[in-house]
DNA sequence: AAACGCAATTCAATCGATTGAACCAATGCG
DNA sequence: CGCATTGGTTCAATCGATTGAATTGCGTTT
């Protein structure tokens, strides 16, 4: 455990200056074969490190990518990973992410942080609750050096590119299957109003319902966080209502499988004696019982735009912030149905 | 945009020396209040910001923690996050992820990158197919410096701290519990053995049918990928056996949710046609239909646990390479019931 | 008034890799 | 043989922050 070697050492074990060193070790092609080979061979030999922080000082650049998201619970967040990292590995980048929680201290520090170490850009699933003075304010100067794309929710006023689903779309087709099944009493369970997207789904509910004649009726709206648990309890507590919805609108999947759960124990058959939703179609939504219907968001094609939005900003393309909106498609299941006008529960055995 | 403020503007603008500067805003108490508010200002008007490369030459340490898993679609590795994250923040120190994939490579050169980057400690859940040579081989050198914690999964012969749960116990638990219901044709869905969470569970189940002297058909025994496809899948494809399992040991709760959703689509009622667990315990587990039987696996502990192990390691601890157990509990929920003798599928309506 | 103590600031070396320019030798060409 | 070429290596400055030692200024003590 002696103190790390450097390519001084290296340079006089092989009995050359540290430039040929460096060079060689980076295959420059002003150095020899022969002493590339050598070089190599010394570099192994005394169990040479790398040392970053000196090359990142002299270059500037790390050539890291740098991905801050905030609910690693929820395997839809993970789903966008698997695209974007494998683009950036492509290019020899490689991606640090940062687990922040919703916490927007965590989100803003990370950010900071990854300006300080000279990441060459920034994907960011916001916290709930950023503001565009979050990232263009007097505290977030360093983010000036640092190109950045929003993925999946937006910060209004942002001035920045962004890939974000097209929500609106997504819950009229919703609304729409359903309202074409004979459901008019269409309750709505979860998405409080902190994150964009809470709030660009449950607008489009509204605006869905309404525009068919049917406005929600306010009990039926039961708002929480996007959890197994909430969606349990809140089905519960919309099914207990006087004259109960026919069909639930969930925010996203992770509270409709909650619900899913709560129905069962209710001894209500989703998908016969109420309709249930999701949204997002992460993969687990094919495996429910029985398997939910919901809107396909386009985790693969949004994470792989995002990437390709960084890449080119990162190369220096300049140009007004693009706001780019993906269209999702509804995957029918069997957890809508038609409308039942006969009581529930009690009608088999 | 131009280039990147450093001590130097400050100091410029201050009319005092780098040195001044530098220390001021570390909050040195060599330097008067007043002259640090004064730097403070000054850096905050040109939009100062660190540089990490700079002060890690000097420093040498880096700070940050890092963490290489390899499946972040499957919501149990990400549960270890949660309680590492807030030990490691209480330390001011960052956490780092890398997704490795189960792949080698990408983890080897994570794990050089980090050891090139002056990371203090590094977490691993070792990509399968790891062996001790990728740890302490020659061409990871760069390990000898880094502190290493394994958790979760082991790697035979690794001269390591390691965190791990105690498979073969949680496993004897299943079995013990199936057995106590009547079991006696038990199958085996998952794990093939590229990890040793998968040796050591399927070891365990073996050992623990051949105890009770009814040692596993060879036909109940289906291999396969930790997905919720292979789980689905396989499940069939055990129930298509002549004279099929009267209870299906699930290698992990993933394959156990793909073998529910098989179950119920076979028209079986899981729990009582036929008993079926699962292994980890994630929060899913308590939300399925009906409720999955599984183990629980202490990844909070675990991660703690870890966490405090590196963290000792880093402050310079030695002593012989740890290899702590955490011991399971079983969780009995509904989907595991006595045995039936009679037929199955079609004895309802 | 000289000497001393103390606080605040500055000096200057340092971390290790990078890179354009300079240098040197051997070869090719006229 | 002299001069240019080119391939291979070295020179030396540089990136920006850190820090132990040295210095400065100023009030206090004797």
């Amino acid at each position: 455990m002696t103190r790390r070697p450097t390519l001084k050492h290296i340079a006089e074990r092989v009995g050359v200056t540290v430039s040929t060193v460096s060079l060689a070790l980076r295959d420059d092609e002003r150095i020899s074969t022969a002493m590339r080979q050598r070089v190599r061979a010394a570099a192994a030999e005394v169990g040479y490190i790398y040392n970053r922080h000196a090359a990142g000082l002299r270059r500037g650049d790390s050539g890291t990518v740098a991905l801050c998201l905030n609910d690693l619970g929820n395997p839809f967040f993970t789903e966008f990973i698997a695209a974007m990292e494998q683009r950036f590995r492509a290019e020899e980048r490689m991606m640090l992410f940062c687990h922040a929680q919703e916490s927007l201290s965590v989100q803003a520090d990370f950010m900071r942080r990854m300006a300080e170490h000279g990441a060459s850009g920034l994907i960011l699933i916001p916290a709930a609750g950023t503001t565009q003075e979050d990232l263009h304010g007097a505290k977030a100067a360093h983010l000036r050096h640092l190109p950045l794309v929003l993925l999946s929710r937006d910060v209004p006023g942002a001035e920045v590119d962004r890939v974000i689903n097209d929500d609106a779309c997504g819950m009229a087709l919703v609304i729409e299957h359903l309202r074409s099944l004979g459901h008019q009493r269409i309750g709505w369970l979860g998405g409080g109003s902190s994150t964009s997207t809470a709030q660009a789904r449950e607008r489009a509910f509204r605006a869905a319902l309404g525009q068919a004649g049917h406005p929600p009726d306010e009990a039926h709206m039961h708002h929480g966080p996007t959890t197994l648990a909430f969606g349990h309890q809140g089905f519960e507590t919309l099914m207990a209502q006087p004259g109960p919805p026919t069909a639930v609108v969930c925010f996203s999947d992770v509270i409709a499988f909650g619900a899913l759960s709560a129905c069962h124990g209710l001894g209500l058959r989703p998908g016969v004696d109420v309709s249930i939703t999701g949204f997002d179609d992460m993969s687990a939504a094919a495996y429910t019982t029985p398997p939910l219907t919901s809107v396909r968001v386009r985790t693969d094609l949004m994470g792989a735009r995002a990437s390709e939005l960084l890449l080119s900003r990162i190369r220096g393309e300049k140009g007004a912030p693009r706001r780019e909106m993906m269209a999702p498609e509804l995957s029918i299941r069997e957890t809508t149905g038609p409308v039942r006008k006969k009581a529930r529960a009690s009608d088999q055995a």
